[in-house]
DNA sequence: ACCCACAGGCTAATGGTGTTAGCTTTTGGG
DNA sequence: CCCAAAAGCTAACACCATTAGCCTGTGGGT
């Protein structure tokens, strides 16, 4: 008979973001991945380090997650085609999955763990400006620029931080031309 | 003899405000407060609902004092000096404070405790965006636009999320830069 | 085919947390 | 001056992360 396969760390993770998705970052306790995987709570540890550790794995997951979804989408294009697909996928993804993207750690390249996927991630936008002509530091300005407005948008939108919805995606639209805009204007 | 002046909600609030800065969000704990306070845990609950609603009253402090702040600021400016002196006591502010900043409540207009200090927040950047004659929705969408950038900005840098400091200030100078063209284009 | 080292599970225990119940003390107004 | 209510206390409970130490199954090497 099938003996009920062993643990393995990318299970325990895999149980940590079904709780995260369904209970928020809160929900997150090694009590409840231990029940869900069917094992006592201490035993999780053989397979993660502490309950920091396993946020950052689930960390690493939504920035990879992030980064496949943004590479699909982004694919093919370029231009203001690339950059308008890549905000609305940005916050398409974060309304979808707002208790995830509340666990996705702010400053992945300064944790071993978490570096690689955050530099992934942000080389996705980086890459995604290449066209515009912009040299050295112009390129990274642009490229924060475009993330605080990304994030800035679906940080309070999956917050719930405006007080309506009402006329939100217009709000939206705005930037992203604003963005647009502004980019063509460093040129 | 002078008695130990008794507790009220608001020193307990000092103190909580106190650990916050000292220790983060994750210090903010009734135990800690307690020990502060020279009181026993229980105690605190003859002033405070519970730990949540605690971190209510630290938000809404937090709240206040960005709303004074920024009222002062602005006060006797207008058009793009008021704007732009308004984006950068928001930055300040939580370059100052980033303890602070993390537990101000990104939805306070859902919440009955902190509804009052967060309309009071916002109305004072509604307000400062008078006289570039936007009426109706482009008022709102525009307060929307400059709350993203700041907050995203804001949260980012505090979060340490950009890699390194390096430029930082001509990034932001950057922003609002482009938000006042935008809300010149607008017009 | 055996054996045994080790990976992966377990129970027990510790120290920290928020919270409730119920008692005692202080204190301020009638 | 008194006494009710406010504000403190201790004890206790439930939940959490984490550590220590034990047990067991299994798989690779001889």
């Amino acid at each position: 008979m099938a003996v009920r396969s062993r643990l393995t760390t990318a299970k325990v993770v895999d149980a940590a973001l079904e709780l995260v998705d369904e209970q928020g970052v809160e929900g997150l306790t090694l009590a409840a991945v231990a029940a869900r995987t069917g094992v006592a709570t201490p035993s999780l540890y053989k397979h993660v380090a502490s309950l920091a550790e396993l946020r950052g794995h689930v960390g690493v997951r939504v920035l990879e997650e992030m980064t496949d979804r943004f590479t699909q989408t982004v694919l093919g294009l370029s231009g203001d085609a690339a950059v308008e697909a890549l905000m609305h996928a940005y916050r398409a993804y974060v309304k979808e999955n707002p208790k995830r993207y509340a666990i996705a750690p702010m400053d992945p390249l300064h944790d071993e763990l978490q570096q690689a996927a955050g530099r992934k991630l942000i080389e996705v936008m980086f890459a995604t400006l290449r066209g515009y002509g912009l040299e050295g530091s112009d390129a990274v300005h642009a490229t924060r620029r475009l993330r605080v407005i990304v994030h800035g948008f679906a940080s309070i939108e999956s917050g719930g931080g405006f007080g309506l919805p009402e006329g939100l995606d217009d709000t939206y639209d705005q930037l992203v031309r604003m963005y647009l805009t502004d980019l063509r204007g460093q040129r």
